[in-house]
DNA sequence: TAGTAAATCAGAATAAATCCGATTTAAAGG
DNA sequence: CCTTTAAATCGGATTTATTCTGATTTACTA
């Protein structure tokens, strides 16, 4: 998804444009890597200072429901990154557990599962591959 | 797995035996079913009153190490369960999020993902499938 | 340009999980 | 059986991520 994409999408469903919004769905969209609340909060007080963190729960929260950022749990953390899934095709993702950074993976695992319970109600599922990329394998964890 | 299993490897390891520890166990392994801390601690309670929830805490903490539980994330809580993947062959579930009721499904994906960087060193994966089940369908939900 | 609903602020409140110092207890050895 | 000791537990304070609340500000509409 691009920036002016998840704008577009904020306009249609009639919410306000705000400067701190596109912010946060810019710092999203500079990386291709998981940020947590915090790291997006310290990003976007550079140019807002006196940020609220409530602002930015909320905003994620909102970009998450409507599609504009993709979220996972990493240490018990909310981890955010700009939808990727919905450009193309559904896809999973690789991500390294120091610094969030993902690639993608082909195809989806939800296809060859053939066997589950009929009267189970399907509502979603999880597919992701953990690790470490070279970038992190290189350099002593900070853990 | 079985308690007993459970509980040698605790004496293997070199872990006291405490009645604590195999009600713990023993709860865990009643039910094909992820349960939360709260709820662990809740049905402990029955026969240790002054249970405090440190000692839960820690114990499901050195059982998930150990091996004896498999652990998950639902709602930004942890969930635990006896671990059965360590059984027999390696797998995964379908869980249910109204009540944490799983089912195991064959084979994983890793099998098929051929195309996983060279240069991540892969340390875990996670594959699961959510939605309700039969029983939690049929019944107004409870959140 | 005024009105209004949405967005933000500031800080209190919540909830899961961890930490810490004091006390108790399982189990090994004499 | 008794003593010893490290492990386990207790009880409560603390931490950390997140949510809530009521007051204030701001983006958009007419």
């Amino acid at each position: 998804m691009k920036v002016e994409e998840a704008l577009q999408i904020l306009k249609e469903k009639g919410y306000k444009y705000t400067g701190k919004r596109e912010k946060l769905i810019r710092i999203c969209a500079a990386e291709r890597r998981y940020l947590s609340a915090k790291d997006i909060m310290e990003r976007i007080k550079d140019d807002y200072p006196n940020l609220s963190f409530d602002t930015v729960y909320r905003n994620i929260s909102t970009f998450v429901d409507l599609g504009i950022l993709e979220e996972t749990e990493l240490d018990g953390e909310g981890k955010y990154r700009l939808a990727c899934s919905a450009d193309g095709h559904h896809h999973h993702h690789v991500i390294c557990t120091e610094c969030g950074k993902t690639s993608s993976l082909p195809g989806c695992p939800m296809n060859i599962m053939s066997s589950i319970p009929e009267d189970f109600q399907v509502t979603g599922h999880k597919f992701e591959v953990y690790g470490t990329c070279s970038d992190c394998a290189s350099v002593p964890s900070h853990s």
